[in-house]
DNA sequence: GTAATTTCTTAACATAGTTTAAGGGTAAAA
DNA sequence: TTTTACCCTTAAACTATGTTAAGAAATTAC
């Protein structure tokens, strides 16, 4: 039952209780989304948070060019989510694409502020998971600045070893800010040495 | 008094009424801190939650090289904190300094637990002002890949007027992820053209 | 199972950004 | 006010990464 799934997982955070659980799950709605499927396009309104129960996804933005900028994968027991849009109501940048066959239960924009309104515990737990992601986007931002495009690499390999080999290279270049071609260099270099 | 202003910031979030105001003020430290003084350092558990009142301050890494990465800044009614420390008390690898003489107030860890436990609403404003600064952070990273040193520099100069005429070249240089010799060769070309 | 599409690799060439070094300018400290 | 420390700029040589193109390999769709 995959709505057991997001239950489990806020007993990292402070457990729910019996009317909270309820009230979660009454407003959860499951969803089967197909490899290649687009559940944010540019230009839309983010309106829903998603929880990832099955399957993997990817959040990007295109630039002038047209190319596309990996901001961030989601994968089991993880969320995807535009918070920008989410959270403002405006239209997004960025696009949500299911790297993989999926299955994800989504909480709309409006039935998430009830839960706010109404149990504070949601408030608590969110604020949690919001920082936990804000901690590893600086992590991240900060290698940016401070590594070769190989240490990102090997770093990226050790940090999500369950997600990088389920995605192409070619999107893991993306997210690492370099060229497929140069990823290349880089995993031939690093078999040879 | 430099505590109104803190009172007078939450006003955009959720104000708050007179119980939460005196639970909040009383567990404020106003703290006078020099220029170049550091009040987080690499190692040190990053202990307080700090709003400024006046001046400016950097948070920063640095490499093995010795060369530091400016990864925000954080003028008059902005907060600074080290986030992965503070939340999870543990060693930090970031330093914290001003950059102007400034005056802070600061709240402990273990209070603000105990708002966060006795007053939801902390839990919201504290939710809400993290998710604003996800955005912000998000929005760089996908710049730092999609655009060219030059257009970072012209957007950093739109989007912090305030803050980018008090500080050094350098440190700005650091903030945008290039060398200040490179800066230069930026700023003499806008100039020419 | 076969065709179609996407991905991976290689290599030659191009470039944004770095390094080093040095001189002059500016703001902080005493 | 004077000294000190830091900051800014220039320029030439250098390097990490990007671009283009093209064939081989792998995966997906039919």
């Amino acid at each position: 039952m995959p709505k057991n799934k997001i239950i489990t997982h806020f007993d990292e955070y402070l457990p729910l209780d019996e009317q909270e659980k309820k009230a979660l799950t009454s407003r959860l709605t499951e969803c089967k989304i197909k490899r290649k499927q687009i559940i944010l396009q540019e230009g839309d309104t983010c309106k829903n948070f998603s929880y990832v129960v099955e399957g993997c996804f990817k959040m990007y933005g295109v630039d002038q060019l047209g190319k596309e900028h990996n901001l961030s994968f989601a994968a089991e027991d993880d969320w995807i989510v535009d918070i920008g849009s989410f959270h403002k109501q405006k239209p997004s940048k960025l696009f949500i694409e299911a790297v993989e066959p999926s299955v994800i239960l989504q909480i709309s924009n409006k039935d998430l502020w009830y839960l706010y309104n109404h149990y504070p515990k949601f408030d608590r737990n969110f604020r949690v998971i919001i920082e936990d992601k804000y901690i590893e986007l600086q992590n991240r931002l900060l290698q940016t600045f401070s590594a070769s495009a190989h240490d990102r690499y090997e770093s990226f390999l050790e940090q999500y070893p369950n997600i990088s080999n389920r995605l192409a290279n070619t999107q893991i270049a993306s997210y690492l800010g370099i060229t497929p071609e140069f990823l290349s260099k880089i995993r031939r270099d690093r078999v040879r040495k």
